[in-house]
DNA sequence: TTAGGGTTTG
């Protein structure tokens, strides 16, 4: 039997065990008999430190308690662990945790075990052929930062969404539809308004008043999960409503599938027994299929104007602005692509480091909150982390002078849970953010907008020096060459009068370019039969195909995925199947997980796309999973979907995606993905006419390029308003729309000539080469 | 007591 010491927090509920061996019970065990293949299974109660041997084999002794037979006279029993695995067992094992031994040798104990005790030892070692599975239970993580809490549980009962009545105080769980982050009411409290939805499909909103805001939920989504202790039910008007009554508790947990399931609460003590997990785990579930739970928040560069949003963000200053708006200054170490509107405030009212608000000049985004909302704003910390729900973002009046801006406002209410909420430290999408701004360039390159703020703040001294600046820039072509550097010119008209093949350095204007609708550029390439064609759009086209059609769907619950099938709510009740590909057998984040989904539209896939690793559309046939036909995506990554050559690729069955999931760190790599599972993967690319002018003749070159040209990649374009405008941009200042031919700018390019030839005509077509455009064009 | 979900109009 293989050494396997896996260790499995909040994970699956059952070992992943070999199906060949079988449980034994404490009372049956008897001395020599063979448990080769047989297991015992009992919770930590007592480990001793690890030790060394006269010998030098390391030894680390466990007594471990069996759960199922507590009433017993003898329900303990001695493991002693030898050799490597004693070691990897010191480090791994905790009280509280189920451990598995599997394939143990029974001997008596040499000296007098304690009462309640078998008298007999297990011995469990590599040499031995042992196998040994830890499951550490979430009692332990709570023992662990309240010792002495897990013995006492007492049992609750709950109560699902459909079954409350009037007048009574329940404990029930739910899945957060809707909430109101905790504000000032206009009574002594604080006040939080959260909806909550469960499988019974019914609805409650609760009410929830505390002095404190500590004690109310700490919900920081929607899709967020609650656990309600000793919540008072009551009617109102026609609905049943949740208030707080006394002794109100709550605990708050990320909804994510696969992720770590940590309880957020203030309570001092709490309980948290394995069934509870089992509950979390299947209201996520539930809740991945049956809710619309939006992606991950936007950042400012996403910002459309006219609509709201919730920001994560770091506050950089504070401001007094009058007696009803109070200024944020906040960043998320992105760009709004739109001009934003500056609040103006007294120096001396700004609260914040001066030096990195200057710093952060052209990053930070400034919020103006209103009315109820500023007695929170001022009281926040500079340097806190936030998320700001529903921020208008609105569009500048247009008599103003630079009328398209952006203004951010906090409007007064709480309607549409409009208000401020603060991140702990060791929040995930904190401890995220943190990392990215830790990423974050400061020095930047001098571009325009950040040329006029800086002419603002007094940095260029008049006008003049704007103005030289800009005509430099003007001078400068607007692409170079990326090697090559040390070749000469040529001309249009020598070029064209040349043989092919042949390659140039050449300087040009670009007079016009095809296609003018620069999505219309993204192509899909296959690079081994060099074939092109056009990306598929939009709609489920291609993926009707993975309807999950027999109700007898092989439902796998195999060694490397775990299914679970949902069934929609509408009318056509489809079968929704979706297979979480798991890593040492145990489930990963979801970050890292790859998933594989059956009957899902492609909304679903995205929105899950956005959520896992890696989707892969599938179906099921009798012997398994495979792909579905490649006028569908092979698999979706972030924003893009992933398409195979049909032509090319020889689609093998998923299962070999194994070899990939065993690897130490599956990287889940589109290329990797494609190649083991036979499909000869289509690249996006960038396919462009440009018509080049220098005086001497027009030359109609190609563009072929998969991001170096432009640095964006063609596969994120599509998905992306954000980089089509950038593109859009960036071909405004190679071909500045309604400029004279003399005020364009100069192109540096370098073209290789080449020939194509059939039976009856031969042509020379040019191709742009090892060309970027510039660096403060991009 | 407060608010009782469904965007301000600055």
């Amino acid at each position: 039997m293989p050494v396997v010491l896996v260790k499995i927090v909040n994970g699956l509920s059952e070992m992943p065990l070999p199906s060949i061996i079988q449980k034994e019970e404490l009372n049956n065990l008897q001395e020599g008999v063979d448990y080769t293949n047989k297991y015992f299974q009992g919770v930590v109660v007592l480990s001793y430190p690890l030790m060394k041997l006269e010998d030098g084999t390391k030894f680390f002794k466990v007594v471990l308690q069996d759960m199922s037979n507590l009433s017993s006279p003898i329900n303990s029993i001695n493991v002693l662990i030898y050799g490597k695995m004693a070691e990897d067992c010191s480090r791994t094992l905790h009280h509280g945790d189920t451990f598995v031994v599997a394939g143990f040798k029974l001997a008596k104990s040499p000296t007098l075990t304690e009462s309640g005790r078998h008298p007999c030892h297990l011995e469990v070692s590599e040499d031995a052929g042992s196998a040994v599975y830890v499951r550490g239970t979430f009692s332990r993580i709570c023992s662990m930062i309240l010792p002495g809490t897990e013995s006492v549980a007492p049992k609750y009962a709950y109560t699902s969404l459909n079954q409350l009545k009037d007048g009574t105080i329940v404990n029930l769980y739910g899945v957060v539809k809707f909430f109101k982050p905790p504000y000032v009411s206009k009574g002594t409290d604080y006040c939080s308004v959260v909806t909550l939805v469960d499988p019974s499909n019914a609805k409650l909103t609760c009410t929830l008043f505390s002095g404190n805001v500590h004690s109310l939920p700490k919900i920081y989504k929607v899709g967020d999960i609650v656990r309600f202790h000793r919540i008072k039910i009551r009617e109102y008007n026609g609905q049943m409503q949740g208030i707080t009554s006394g002794g109100f508790a709550s605990l708050t947990f990320d909804g994510t599938v696969g992720s770590p399931i940590i309880p957020r609460t203030s309570s001092k003590v709490y309980t948290f027994m394995e069934e509870e997990l089992k509950t979390i785990k299947e209201l996520r579930a539930w809740a991945a299929s049956n809710l619309s739970i939006s992606g991950p928040p936007a950042k400012l560069s996403d910002v459309q104007p006219m609509l709201f949003f919730d920001l994560t963000c770091q506050l950089v200053g504070k401001a007094r602005v009058d007696g009803s708006s109070f200024l944020l200054k906040v960043w998320d170490g992105t760009k709004c692509p739109y001009p934003t509107w500056k609040v103006p405030v007294e120096e001396r009212d700004l609260e914040g480091e001066k030096i990195l608000l200057h710093q952060l000049r052209n990053l930070t985004a400034d919020i103006l909150v209103y009315d109820n909302h500023m007695q929170l704003a001022k009281s926040l910390k500079i340097g806190s982390f936030l998320r700001i729900y529903s921020i208008h973002a609105k569009q500048g009046s247009a008599d103003n002078e630079d009328g398209s801006h952006i203004e951010f406002h906090l409007h007064g209410g709480t309607c549409y849970g409009r208000g401020i909420g603060i991140l702990p430290e060791n929040n995930p999408e904190v401890v995220e953010l943190k990392g990215f701004l830790d990423s974050v360039d400061l020095g930047g390159s001098l571009d325009m907008e950040s040329m006029s703020s800086l002419e603002a703040e007094g940095t260029f001294n008049n006008v003049t020096d704007i103005e030289s600046h800009l005509q430099r820039c003007q001078q400068l072509p607007v692409t170079v060459l990326t090697d090559h550097q040390d070749l000469k010119n040529t001309d249009l008209k020598t070029i064209l009068n040349s043989p092919a093949p042949q390659q140039y350095r050449i300087r040009a204007k670009l007079r016009t370019y095809k296609p003018q609708k620069l999505y219309q550029s993204v192509k899909l390439h296959c690079s081994k039969c060099n074939s092109l064609q056009e990306v598929p759009i939009g709609n489920d086209l291609g993926l009707q195909d993975s309807a999950v059609t027999a109700l007898n769907t092989v439902f796998h619950n195999t060694s490397w995925y775990d299914s679970v099938m949902w069934t929609s709510e509408d009318q056509k009740e489809r079968k929704i199947v979706i297979h979480f590909v798991r890593h040492n057998e145990l489930l990963q984040h979801p970050k890292d997980t790859l998933i594989m989904i059956e009957g899902g539209t492609l909304k679903e896939m995205w929105k899950l796309a956005k959520r896992f690793k890696c989707v892969i559309p599938v179906r099921s046939v009798e012997d398994g999973l495979q792909l579905l036909d490649l006028s569908a995506p092979f698999l979706l990554q972030g924003n893009v979907k992933y398409y195979g050559c049909k032509q090319c690729s020889t689609p093998k069955p998923i299962k070999s995606l194994i070899s990939l999931a065993a690897e130490q760190r599956p990287s889940w790599e589109p290329s990797e993905i494609a190649q083991v599972l036979g499909i000869e993967p289509l690249q996006y690319v960038f396919v462009m006419r440009f018509t080049l002018v220098d005086g001497t003749g027009p030359l109609n070159v190609y563009l072929f390029d998969y991001e170096k040209f432009f640095q964006i990649p063609a596969s994120e374009i599509l998905a992306s308003n954000y980089l089509q405008q950038k593109m859009q941009m960036t071909m405004n200042t190679l071909c500045p729309p309604g400029r004279k031919l003399d005020d364009l700018p100069w192109l540096e390019c370098f073209i290789k000539s080449y020939n194509i030839k059939d039976e009856t005509k031969h042509q020379v077509y040019y191709q742009i080469f090892d060309t970027t455009v510039a660096e403060d064009v991009v």
